[in-house]
DNA sequence: TCTGGGGTCCTAGGACCC
DNA sequence: TCTGGGGTCCTAGGACCC
């Protein structure tokens, strides 16, 4: 049996845990700069506010109904994140994090009440953290997901948990959960699916194998599989990152080149630390950029391409140089470029690689990078490389809300 | 004025091999 | 007249996830 434990709105959970005058009331969580909504609350679902919502067109919305607003606090979520996932390894000996907000456990050959326990991980991850999780159990991954649904949608009947362990349960589970809500479906396979009259996942569990793999490749007959209680998809160990990437909107259009440019050698610098972190070098770098593609009046152009470095790398100063490199191959002038960004590809272990006869990364670099992290790690203050943006960018944040977790300028000071 | 960011997996088709 | 057969590897792009 697996279980798939799913925080509750997620975003809008961490600020409510720490901001108790907030519960029962709308909240929505805006990305970087502000920009769109990517967390709600319930209220704020009942009260019309789409996924992606742009927040300046909602902005008399979020007036006219009191809701709270946040800017993205990603250094709050992530350390929410790793309290209730702390607390769920303790439910099995085998956790796979498949998101910010989501788990897998394999409960398979556990003696337990299986209801109960799922009530049990909900209970101690909300006394503990504050945070409201729904689990779903069921014989295989999709169902967990499905009945993970089901928990979260009629919580008042299932406590928030709710297992499928019979051929009935899984039966009405399926014919209850539309096609376009099946995890692993998604609107392009919908959209195919609904044309030939299939609606729900039970409708879609009646197709023939054929079908399926004609339209929808091997990923549906497994998805069909598994949603037939025929366990297919497996729990997948954490590995390292097989691609890292950091991507920005900017604030504004950028018309020079040296604007671009020091943002993308920052966003270099970003994807290296991060390299170095999962102690991954990298084979191949690709560079995008991208005009403002709501500005119908202005001309248009993407590009992006792929470098291919002549030995593997983790040293900033030389993914920026290769990153620059990329840059100005697709760079044109008289564009307002509004989004850029890089990511590295095709990873090696730093100590295990096979080495070029003639060209290598510069011994010198891998001391420096050490040297730059710890500085940068202890103080928080950033070592740049002179390429990097000469003014700090700041994104718009104008409603952010205390680090509460991470930082000491965060805790909350109780007066009693 | 203003519209996010970061991932994984699969496949078709090209380039190449014998 | 008539143009084989069987492979591997790589990559761009698509589809999906949160």
């Amino acid at each position: 049996m697996f279980a798939l434990i799913d925080c509750n709105n997620f975003y809008a959970s961490c600020e409510r845990a720490f901001n108790p005058s907030l519960v029962g009331k709308p909240i929505v969580v805006l990305s970087n700069n502000d920009g769109c909504v990517i967390a709600r609350s319930n209220e704020a679902k009942s009260l019309g506010i789409p996924m992606g919502a742009p927040a300046f067109e909602y902005k008399y919305l979020f007036e006219r109904h009191n809701i709270a607003v946040f800017s993205a606090n990603f250094a709050l979520y992530g350390d929410m994140s790793s309290r209730v996932m702390t607390i769920l390894s303790g439910y099995s000996p085998n956790q796979e994090i498949y998101s910010i907000d989501e788990c897998f456990l394999d409960l398979s050959g556990m003696l337990v009440d299986l209801q109960e326990h799922g009530l049990a991980m909900r209970k101690h991850v909300l006394k503990w953290t504050g945070i409201p999780v729904s689990v779903g159990i069921a014989p295989t991954k999709a169902l967990a997901k499905a009945a993970n649904r089901i928990a979260k949608k009629f919580t008042d009947r299932t406590g928030g948990s709710y297992v499928i362990d019979t051929e009935e349960k899984r039966i009405k589970a399926l014919k209850w959960l539309l096609v376009e809500d099946v995890w692993g479906i998604g609107r392009r396979n919908a959209r195919k699916l609904n044309a030939i009259g299939v609606k729900t996942a039970y409708d879609f569990c009646l197709l023939s194998k054929t079908w399926v793999l004609n339209n929808m490749t091997i990923v549906g007959v497994r998805l069909q599989d598994d949603l037939n209680g025929i366990p297919t998809l497996d729990m997948e160990p954490v590995e390292l990152k097989q691609s890292i990437a950091t991507t920005r909107t900017f604030e504004n259009d950028y018309r020079t080149y040296d604007e671009v440019k020091e943002r993308v050698c920052t966003f270099a610098v970003t994807c290296a630390e991060k390299l170095r972190q999962q102690h991954s070098l990298c084979n191949r770098i690709e560079v995008f950029i991208q005009s403002n593609r709501f500005r119908e009046d202005d001309e248009q152009y993407s590009n992006s391409v792929v470098v291919k470095l002549p030995f593997p790398t983790s040293s900033s100063i030389e993914i920026v140089e290769f990153a620059v490199q990329g840059l100005k191959s697709i760079y044109r002038q008289g564009i307002g470029y509004k989004r850029a960004g890089v990511v590295l590809m095709n990873f090696v272990q730093d100590t295990e690689y096979q080495q070029s006869l003639f060209y290598k990364s510069n011994p010198k670099h891998a001391p420096l990078m050490e040297a730059m992290d710890k500085l940068n790690d202890k103080f928080g203050t950033k070592v740049r490389l002179a390429a990097q943006d000469k003014k700090t960018h700041k994104m718009r944040q104008e409603k952010l809300s205390p680090k509460y977790t991470t930082s000491l300028k965060g805790i909350i000071n109780v007066n009693l």
